[in-house]
DNA sequence: GCGGCGCGTTTTATCGATATAGTCTGCGAA
DNA sequence: TTCGCAGACTATATCGATAAAACGCGCCGC
């Protein structure tokens, strides 16, 4: 490995005129500028960027910490990516596999002093286990999870936006809505905040709230959706309208509802939340809660460099609003 | 930040004792190692991985270079993920928007210092670029371009794949298919190989191969395809089928065929390439060429893990093999 | 003629961990 | 009593870069 050192050798000086001609800090005379220049393009020299994060104390780099790389995460992460670029750091991703042990690891004090900041999307974390974080250095959350209060956090409207999309199709006709991925726990997280949308959208619509549309999935994938969708119609209860907690679930209910030959949306209305880009595609189009993917990476962003820039007022809670794309799934 | 020799200090012995108990390199006596680990606990000390690193000169850590984050890079990126992990390694994405002078910048031998080992989804540059890499560190190449020889590579049979596509439209009905995203260049890249297989099925079925259904597009979206296919079907080129580049491009296709109420697969069939999740999704489940994600990765991983590990074999070209899925946009 | 100043460059210390060589203590054998 | 030696621990050098201080030299002004 060529050091700084082997070009002050070849270029007849001392280390530091090499990283002051490189880091342009002190003036250097012109003919000693040239030699090193010629040096450091004859042995192709490069910086070490351990070294220097060493010696610096900062890396000029961001982590982006998600459970899984593809679907909502990929898409997210491609929006932040550029803000992060606008500031002069970099932007890494890590995976967690959403498992708890994983995502406290990756906020370890150890992981987090290869980062200047971190944006940490919570998925198997709860609360307690966050607030024994030690937070070396600033970290943002993101996510629908609740977390201690003295976290930056960006997370969505999830009640609003599962109201808006459940108003949606009583209005358009639907009387039995699915809440497909939603959950009935009491802790604020996903699935519980959007089955209150839900449940507010029934309650001000005058309709009853039966739990029985309440359809848990065991794992977050198109696939168990889409079993979990065949169970419900093969149980018989009947409904003609699916709000479905992610679009990752919309579209193994699509598949379940073609698999069955049920029409979307003249016998069943679809709706779901995060408005992936693909949900635009997929015939007859999803109806979709846009959570704004591009605001939300903006406030991310934005919390976190206040934080690195050494900015210490109180911890943020923003709660990014979203709207509802109306698309082909929904009637009109 | 709390350093070794904070911990040193509080445990009243040298820092190289603090490093022997928490490595357990050196043995280090009883009652000591308990007011060490004492030191430790009291403080919340951790290792500062960067000196660690500078120190080791190695990072246990592979970057995985995409040219975005999201749809096929992030499905491979979730495959690959747990191979780097069974090796006792980190894993990072980074991202280089496509763009050549990011590529590069990537790969950079200040960059490669960061890892022990790179992956690189070889999307922006060619092989006149690739071949001025300094290769500091062990890099296997992903990707359907063409790269110098010197290089670990994984590409995939993608004439093949686009036979095996095109072949099955034919057999099953279609005369006049569109090849989407593809292209007529000349150098070996993903947009020219797969119009290669579409060729040669054509070809081995004695049907004529006429250049208009050569239809690329200008950037690989779902969107842009959608538009281009609209442009198609406006133009009034008769076409019973298509074979789309990619799955991302054959989800842009449903959605413009689904837009003139074009029935798949009775009016037109449809095969992607990818295999992408979505894809059996998408009713009526789109027919696409599988890579073996999977495989991929395994090779690729397999690749840097045994020239990480100083293997200095020459530089293997693996072609992963692909297979057809069929499903419901193609006839039975 | 001498202090002072500015410019260009080198010296030294430092970031935090770790490999290696060295020191000290105590115990057993000659 | 003395030597040897093993075991436990420490001192020092090092990874490669950079901040801060020091240095040498020529030139200016009084």
């Amino acid at each position: 490995m060529v050091t700084m050192s082997d070009v002050a050798r070849e270029a007849g000086v001392s280390v530091m005129t090499v990283s002051n001609v490189l880091n342009e800090r002190l003036p250097v005379g012109g003919p000693t500028r040239e030699r090193v220049l010629a040096a450091v393009e004859a042995l192709g020299y490069e910086v070490n960027l351990t070294a220097r994060h060493l010696r610096a104390g900062r890396t000029d780099t961001v982590a982006l910490i998600v459970p899984s790389f593809h679907d909502y995460f990929g898409e997210v992460a491609d929006e932040i990516a550029p803000l992060v670029e606008a500031q002069g750091r970099h932007l890494v991703l890590e995976r967690t596999s959403a498992s708890p042990q994983y995502e406290m690891e990756a906020v370890s004090v150890a992981r987090l002093q290869l980062y200047d900041g971190v944006l940490l999307s919570v998925a198997g974390l709860d609360p307690e286990q966050l607030s024994r974080v030690r937070t070396s250095k600033p970290i943002v959350l993101l996510g629908e999870r609740d977390v201690p209060a003295h976290f930056d956090h960006v997370r969505l409207a999830n009640e609003e936006g599962a109201r808006l999309a459940t108003a949606h199709m009583i209005e358009r006709g639907s009387r039995r809505i699915l809440a497909l991925g939603c959950t009935l726990d009491r802790a604020h997280m996903m699935t519980s905040d959007r089955r209150l949308g839900w449940e507010t959208a029934h309650r001000d619509a005058g309709l009853p709230v039966d739990e029985r549309y309440v359809v848990p999935i065991a794992t977050y994938s198109s696939h168990t959706a889409r079993a979990t969708l065949h169970d419900v119609i093969a149980s018989g209860l009947p409904f003609d309208g699916i709000f479905a907690a992610t679009d990752v679930i919309a579209l193994g209910a699509v598949a379940a509802l073609a698999d069955r030959g049920l029409r979307v949306p003249d016998e069943v209305q679809l709706a779901g939340f995060d408005n992936l880009e693909v949900s635009s595609f997929v015939p007859p189009g999803i109806t979709s809660v846009d959570p704004n993917h591009h605001g939300v990476a903006q406030h991310a962003v934005g919390l976190l460099h206040r934080r690195m820039a050494g900015g210490d007022g109180p911890a943020e809670h923003v709660v990014a609003p979203v709207s509802l794309v109306v698309r082909g799934s929904t009637r009109r």
